[in-house]
RNA sequence: GGCGCCGUGGCCAAGUGGUAAGGCAGAGGACUGCAAAUCCUUUAUCCCCGGUUCGAAUCCGGGCGGCGCCUCCA
């Protein structure tokens, strides 16, 4: 079974065919660090982990390459109004995205430059476009790209390459290009930005690269001349991308990318998330609301990459629950089961169909809601099995059931987040062993009421008890 | 106007020709001292109309409704 994924360009779902399997180039357009990254960039960036993780379990070697953009016009802008030089502004931006990416378990990219790193390469890569007449000198400095010389410009985004497109897009700022398609590569520096330190030299004066330029040059200064798979949000398919594709063919003569990821836009409790709408939650923000980031992560591969997804505080405490089931199994499953050599309670046979559904939706485009369908179904089906086998199973099969589980997590990574272990602190441990423990003696001598009382004592800090066999647990929430 | 996407039970969401996954919520039951956890049972002919087909949520046509991009927003 081979990994099928939506490509953008041809507009199918074609399998993934690596320039030299088993490596995988992936380059994805990672976050503006001008602020604090809100949950609808989480969307696109636990897909990109998703993606991540499953090329990783299908045996692939990817070089998974994310860029973090530091000069554009909100970083400036940010920078000017907090007063600092750029670097400055947006140095503890890029640490908030890392640390809200490692919080939702984001495996870590194995690079993510940084657009003032890579100057002199962008500079460099405007000479090879000039001297292959794709760009073009204006007036005020600034150097833009010919669309007009690359014939085949619009066939990712559909958009007419042909001169009048319905609506205009001129700017009024920019009535130096040749033709109002036509973007920069090389901005002539403004005031704003020399203020910020937003400015280098160049063989056109003082400036700052453009922002499109940015992805084609970091992508291939990583990663070789042809990327096996570009990612990013539906939002830059047009123009971004179709920028990338001209700068980088038109520059190395070669194809740019082989095959194109793109993922939909979250929305929030129904609407687009907006800043007026007020509606763009970070993950601080929803960790400081008491939700988990099992849950909100849960939340966010509850529906395919590609589709629509609205994210919900209702859904959230949905997530929740589901999170607690999965939790409940990992243990059930560790913890709670007698393994017996000569038990046989079908565990087996549930993994391994399990897993056959659990890869065949994954391999089918990332389809994340029918792989948590199957780990739903797994999980239905090993309670049951342990139910009728009163709790025991034979040793080899129950591995082959944890296997299972932690294999499905390994993309997932839901679990690997909800047991990350609680701070606590010692003091309401003790307290909560002392409560159990005077309530057990209560139980012993049938005094309902006692029990009843300290149950829901606990009950009102928050602490949940469960009685099993092997005597009363207890957890959070 | 151009390029696209979507409309499935109370909510979320799979399924793209063979008779409706899964999650949350609700109801009933088993288990429990009572609970919790778990399991079992239970709630849909898939926006509307027409067409193709032995057969359509799935294909085609037409409506109605929602959404994205075309503005350096993931």
């Amino acid at each position: 079974m081979a990994l099928r994924l939506y490509d953008s360009l041809s507009r199918t779902v074609r399998p993934l065919e690596p320039a030299q399997p088993p490596v995988v180039r992936v380059y994805g357009c990672g976050p503006t660090i001008y602020g604090r990254p809100h949950i609808g960039n989480f969307r696109t960036f636990v897909a990109y982990d998703l993606l991540h993780r499953t090329l990783i379990w299908r045996g692939f070697e990817p070089r998974f390459v994310v860029n973090l953009t530091d000069v554009d016009d909100k970083t400036i802008e940010g920078a000017a109004a907090a007063g600092k030089p750029l670097r400055e502004f947006t140095d503890p931006n890029g640490e908030a995205f890392a640390e809200d990416a490692r919080t939702l378990g984001i495996l870590p990219f194995d690079d993510t430059p940084r657009a003032t790193e890579h100057v002199d390469e962008m500079i460099a890569w405007i000479e090879r476009l000039e001297e292959r007449g794709l760009a073009y000198r204006a007036e005020d400095g600034s150097v833009y790209f010919r669309i007009a010389a690359f014939p085949s410009y619009g066939r990712l985004s559909g958009n007419r390459a042909d001169g009048e497109s319905g609506r205009s897009r001129i700017d009024a700022d920019e009535y130096d290009k040749d033709d109002v398609r036509d973007f920069v590569l090389w901005k002539a520096a403004r005031a704003a930005d020399r203020e910020v330190g937003a400015v280098w030299s160049s063989p056109w004066g003082e400036g700052r690269p453009g922002w499109h330029l940015e992805c084609s040059v970091l992508s291939l200064g990583a990663l070789g001349d042809t990327l096996d798979l570009h990612l990013g949000g539906e939002d830059l398919l047009f123009p971004h991308h179709e920028n990338e594709i001209a700068q980088s063919e038109g520059a190395t003569g070669r194809t740019f990318v082989r095959h194109w990821v793109h993922t939909r836009h979250l929305r929030v409790e129904g609407e687009k998330m907006s800043k007026s709408l007020g509606n763009t939650y970070s993950i601080p923000d929803l960790i400081e609301r008491g939700h988990t980031p099992a849950a909100i992560r849960h939340l966010l591969i509850s529906a395919q990459y590609r589709k629509e997804l609205n994210f919900t505080f209702e859904g959230l405490e949905g997530s929740a629950r589901a999170v607690q089931r999965l939790v409940a199994l990992h243990r059930r499953l560790h913890d709670e089961t007698v393994a017996d050599a000569d038990a046989e309670a079908g565990l087996a046979g549930i993994a391994e169909t399990a897993l056959a559904a659990f890869g065949a939706a994954l391999d089918d485009d990332l389809n994340s809601s029918e792989a948590l369908a199957a780990l739903f179904v797994f999980l239905r089906d090993v309670n049951a099995a342990l139910d009728r086998s009163g709790g025991v199973a034979g040793a080899s099969e129950l591995d082959v059931a944890r296997d299972a589980l932690a294999s499905m997590d390994r993309i997932l990574g839901i679990l690997e987040l909800a047991l990350a272990p609680d701070d606590l602190d010692d003091d309401l441990a003790a307290w909560v062993e002392e409560r159990i423990a005077a309530r057990a003696q209560a139980r012993v001598d049938r005094d309902w009421g006692t029990a009843d009382a300290i149950r829901d004592e606990l009950t009102d800090r928050g602490i949940v008890l469960e009685d099993t066999a092997q005597g009363t647990r207890w957890s959070r929430e």
